[in-house]
DNA sequence: CGCTAATATTTAATATGTTAAGTTTTAAAA
DNA sequence: TTTTAAAACTTAACATATTAAATATTAGCG
């Protein structure tokens, strides 16, 4: 479609950025509903999953695994202390860092959210297949090494 | 690292949603800083490019394009013609309509930025080779078309 | 034709993204 | 040890994301 006009700019049916904006788009679609059902954005079940997954961490440690940046994490953890989900303290041995946990209620909340969206996981692994998808995951990982030029 | 610890819940190095945001962070920190030079934003110059791509489109098939929901890209093509980049007229025969147009002066800084954010796609092309970042793309199209369950 | 539903866009409100600057605490150099 | 640089967060300012509601216009139907 529209094959006649003007190529001298890159495709971006073509693009890497916006094919992945596209495909991550259209599966958070199914996941936003559950998560929202629960008062929850995207990036709050972002960080309550990996403090679930590899316990107590300290914020640059969640930043990373969540792909949040620092100054984004700093108000979502914020809110979620402050809604009782996690609670916050400074590491005695550095008093730089910040060390965050689930609190009770957060692993409740943890519990009773991630089979919903296990659901979803599912499905999808079901309809495109393991192989596929771990192809894809493979290479996304490699891509994510990209350091510039 | 860390395989010890609880794995009740879904492994976050196996997600894909942040598989993507964390292939797709690597990318943009190459391409924002030739934008930012520049004085624009990652969507905004996705508006510019699909114009110039797709030839004059009304609002909607903008923000399709660009991968930009229709709030945002009100803000957005706002600022744009305020800044004289693109123009904006309802259509003549569908009033709901409004037809976005990339100007002359839009049309050159198009022309002057374009060829610094093909350099960065021709170093990625040849690091990961074009099979490997075909079959990339044809999967994250696969996955587009997930609707949902 | 007049009424109602559907479309396309915009506005509003809250949350996150992005960059830069500011704090506090450590680590390192002189 | 003093001072200087680096590290880890936080705060601030502006831009975008997301959802819902408001507007304006068109399409369909009785």
């Amino acid at each position: 479609m529209n094959k006649e006009i003007n190529k001298s700019y890159p495709d971006t049916s073509k693009s890497l950025p916006i094919a992945m904006l596209r495909a991550r788009e259209a599966m958070m679609l199914s996941f936003r509903p559950i998560l929202a059902k629960h008062g929850f954005t995207e990036q709050q079940w972002r960080v309550l999953r990996v403090l679930g997954e590899k316990g107590d961490s300290d914020a640059g440690q969640v930043a990373f695994d969540a792909c949040i940046l620092a100054p984004s994490l700093s108000r979502i953890i914020g809110k979620l202390e402050k809604n009782q989900y996690i609670s916050r303290f400074v590491d005695a041995k550095d008093g730089r860092r910040v060390n965050l946990s689930l609190t009770n209620s957060g692993k409740e909340i943890l519990n009773k959210i991630a089979p919903d969206v296990e659901l979803i996981y599912n499905a999808i692994q079901k309809r495109y297949g393991e192989e596929k998808l771990s192809t894809l995951i493979d290479i996304l990982g490699e891509v994510s090494e990209w350091r510039g030029r």
